[in-house]
RNA sequence: GCCCCCAUUGUCUAGUGGCCCAGGACGUGGCCCUCUCAAGGCCAAAACAGGGGUUCGAAUCCCCUUGGGGGCACCA
């Protein structure tokens, strides 16, 4: 794995425009696992160059997702790190500074074009068909030219002088080289009139001073590729590594993730938003090893993974460069995996919260006694409280219709849950080998189903037609309170 | 419109010229187990986009077509 034998300095650079999504979550798992894998170090860089677009608090949600998720870094805004700053609206001057420097080398200029002309110019050669790019106005001014208009306070952008010839060759590590001609370039503006970097130089600079060996970002980026490495080589700085992962396609298959398609997502259960999966159920160990496999894959059978085993047999190598539908339904699946190989004390922790939003007051010795018999039957977490809650209600409202078991009436469901009532209150406790047998023998007697006086008994102890197994229940439940709830069923019955 | 990327069952994927009349997983259907619901076990249906090459031989290499995706901002 030559990729990954050397120690690498990977980076995460989100734009704290919104929240943490899937794809971001995916990058970043990536960087992650490459750093800890080679002992290299991870880095999170916040692409907040446009003070427009920032978001209040959208720093810290970035920060809380990942680590739910259970990705921590070296180097970032909030732990420092020996080149810093790690936020590029503090690196303002680092920028400039190399901006000056391709100006001086003849490979930038500065251009003081205004937005309105260039607009008229775009649409112009729109309608024209032909690509929208500058016209070169500004390209060749002299240095005496630009010098009086820059001190006499004029606006300017500095833009990049792209090559009007040849062909530039760049090598991305999951599509090998890509070559595209030169005149289909724009001469791309690096600084803005207010004086502060675009994405292109800012990320091309940190990369370089932060020594930035792989860029592992999204394949929206492969258009400005050539470029961002242009820019690298114009410098004279060694390139990283380029990794341009797929995109995640809505789950149809057809187009990227829409705002509108998140809020459906939502009824639904699902969210691209890292920051929601918690709430909805899911499990950071799901959510992992679901996003892991979006695009990656180990061998032909293998697809259970923790984090420490992603971090031993994560390669590059293996990344596939196709677009991804994401695949819900699978997440699911990988979240009821993850909830049975949870061990049950922690089960227990995790369950808790799930069960106070829904107005309990969980105990940690009933939630132990609870965990083994829910654990298989959770889908998400947050299927706990409709499936568990009872445990924790003083009492239950059965509905009496109910009660009356399939095939019988209401006088001969009253009478088998008198039955009933009699034998568990001979009985000196409801441990299931205590409770069941006599149960068994009630049903052999009856010549009635064991799913119909189950039934009966479930819908009058718990008030659910679907529950945990029903012995262990009535254990837990204890003697007391299960008596008092078969009597009552045996009113209602009688009452009918 | 122009540029770039991608192309195996509904979905995620394995596959780097013969091991493939294509393997695994989710989902779907059926059966078994069963006090409900799950979990589990077994079985089934389901794919190499199309067309040209190259080769003794192609899912794998090349070209074209088609389809899908991304990008064309003083956003990232």
């Amino acid at each position: 794995m030559a990729t990954s034998s050397q120690p690498v300095r990977v980076r995460f650079a989100p734009s704290p425009t919104g929240h943490l999504h899937l794809g971001g979550a995916r990058t970043a798992l990536y960087d992650y696992l490459l750093a800890r894998q080679t002992g290299g170090q991870f880095i999170l860089r916040i692409e907040d160059s446009d003070r427009r677009r920032f978001v209040p608090g959208a720093e810290e949600e970035i920060y809380a997702s990942l680590r739910w998720l259970g990705i921590d870094w070296d180097e970032g805004p909030d732990v420092g790190g020996d080149y810093g700053p790690y936020r590029q609206s503090e690196r303002k001057e680092i920028y400039q500074q190399y901006a000056d420097q391709l100006i001086e080398s003849g490979h930038a200029f500065t251009c003081f074009c205004t937005p309105e002309r260039l607009d008229l110019v775009r649409s112009e050669q729109q309608r024209r068909k032909e690509p929208p790019h500058y016209d070169g106005t500004c390209r060749n001014l002299s240095a005496d030219e630009v010098k009086p208009r820059v001190a006499a306070g004029e606006r300017h952008v500095i833009r990049f002088k792209m090559p009007q010839e040849g062909t530039t060759t760049v090598t991305d590590l999951l599509r090998g080289e890509i070559t595209v001609e030169n005149r289909t370039l724009d001469d791309y503006i690096l600084v803005r009139s207010d004086g502060l970097a675009l994405y292109h130089l800012a990320a091309a600079v940190d990369d370089h001073l932060m020594k930035i060996t792989h860029v592992i970002r999204g394949s929206e980026w492969l258009p400005s590729l050539p470029l961002h490495s242009l820019i690298h080589r114009t410098f004279g700085w060694q390139e990283p590594v380029w990794v341009h992962l797929s995109v995640f396609l809505k789950p149809s298959g057809k187009g990227k993730m829409s705002k509108r398609e998140s809020a459906e997502l939502i009824q639904d259960g699902h969210s691209i938003f890292v920051k929601d999966l918690e709430k909805l159920g899911y499990l950071p160990e799901a959510v992992v090893n679901w996003t892991a496999l979006m695009g990656w894959s180990y061998d032909d059978h293998t697809e259970v993974f923790t984090l420490p085993d992603l971090v031993e047999k994560f390669s590059l190598e293996k990344l596939n460069p196709s677009p991804a539908a994401i695949n819900f339904t699978k997440l699911d699946h990988f979240n009821g995996l993850h909830i049975r190989a949870l061990p049950l004390d922690e089960l227990v922790q995790r369950m808790k919260p799930f069960f106070i939003e829904k107005g309990y007051q969980p105990d940690d010795a009933t939630l132990a006694k609870i965990a083994p018999i829910v654990q298989e039957r959770l889908q998400g977490m947050d299927d706990a409280p409709e499936l568990a809650g009872f445990f924790f209600k003083p009492d239950v409202q059965p509905d009496a219709a109910e009660l009356v078991i399939k095939d019988l009436t209401s006088a001969e469901s009253a009478e088998l849950a008198k039955k009933i009532l009699a034998i568990l209150e001979s009985l000196p406790d409801l441990k299931p080998e205590t409770a069941e047998p006599p149960m068994r023998e009630l049903v052999e007697q009856s010549g009635l189903k064991a799913g119909q006086v189950f039934g009966l008994m479930r819908i009058a102890i718990t008030a659910q037609r679907v529950s945990p197994p029903l012995f262990e229940s009535m254990e837990i439940i204890g003697k007391d309170k299960v008596l008092a709830r078969m009597r009552r069923a045996v009113g209602l019955l009688e009452a009918m």
